[in-house]
DNA sequence: GTTTTCTTTTGATATGGATCAAAAAGTGAT
DNA sequence: ATCACTTTTTGATCCATATCAAAAGAAAAC
């Protein structure tokens, strides 16, 4: 099980935690083009990818759909902002493929939390991982080139450009299907 | 006091606890240009800003000085990437005006959160605040347009855009100095 | 006040990427 | 296989923004 080998690296896991965990953590098969968060909903669970590919996305002020973020293998993922503080998302989420997640409840994972306090610092981790990734985005789309951002992606998570379809990736990486389309097809 | 009305907002600050914030926090009086962080070193502390205002920023790969963030009044402010991991940053940080900041060392904060377990709620709030503000500037980055982006910081900051010199919003902006002049000289 | 230095504005030109349109390739259902 | 639908590619044109260069304005130093 991926989602305790990932808790295991932040945190040590006595046997009282991990059937905790076990029982608060749902397992969610989920098919491909499956919703697990709509926009306008507040983001109920915090969820963990043992396999498969999801994204974040949202609909722009011209109704263009636009990539937010994917979310692969040993991943957490919610729409953060929604999930702590539990107010309306602005995102929606959906995979990307058929996959298995494990999903635990906003209510479920504080009463872990306050049952298990060392696992703040996962949460801590998680908040910060999230953090470091957003800093990276930001850097990238600040002054990078489309085509400096596609290799920096190609190399930082090639799995994506092999699995999610272009015109998530373009949105993703700031740019249109087509530019991108090109960026591929050159060099 | 700004800093103890800014932590109070989060959780109650019983006189214990007051007592040793004022102890840990150290009172710094900073001159315009003064380096508070240097890319390349660990960033050791936490700043909590009561007067001033300041930026982090780095040099991208053709050597460009370019604006990660502007921090003022009520702000706490490090590189998370490298305090959170006391590990070299890639960014350094700078005031932009004379001002007054709080400081308190990686260690010091360790040991308040030990010491007052409540005030780790109050860490998680500041990565919660630090990744919304990351999000919505990569959505902003990713398909809004130069002017779009100038008008939702004149919004959101407008006190930015009086207090900062145009080379360093421009960079932040993701644009350069000469467009933001033309956005702002038309319309 | 004059000189030096830094910051902002203005101008001319070049270019990366958007947009619109349509063809080609791929995927799925019947 | 065939038809309908989705995704990707290709082409032509346009525009926002970069780049390079230099002037104008403001702030700091003498």
């Amino acid at each position: 099980m991926l989602l305790l080998t990932e808790i295991e690296k932040v945190i040590p896991v006595p046997k009282e935690m991990e059937e905790a965990i076990r029982k608060k953590f749902t397992e969610l098969h989920c098919l491909k083009t499956e919703r697990l968060q709509q926009a306008g909903k507040i983001a109920r669970n915090l969820f963990f990818i043992e396999k498969g590919l999801a994204r974040i996305f949202y609909h722009n002020h011209t109704g263009k759909d636009v990539t937010y973020g994917f979310y692969t293998e040993s991943d957490f993922v919610t729409v953060p902002e929604s999930f702590y503080t539990q107010s309306a998302s602005k995102y929606s989420m959906e995979m990307l493929e058929d996959g298995l997640v494990y999903s635990i409840s906003y209510k479920d994972l504080k009463q872990l939390l306050s049952n298990f306090p060392q696992m703040q610092h996962l949460e801590n981790k998680t908040l910060q991982s999230f953090l470091l990734k957003a800093s990276e985005r930001i850097v990238a789309l600040q002054f990078q080139t489309a085509s400096q951002r596609y290799n920096s992606l190609m190399k930082k998570q090639p799995s994506i450009i092999m699995r999610a379809p272009l015109g998530a990736i373009a949105s993703y990486l700031g740019i249109t299907q087509e530019t991108l389309s090109r960026i591929r097809n050159r060099k």
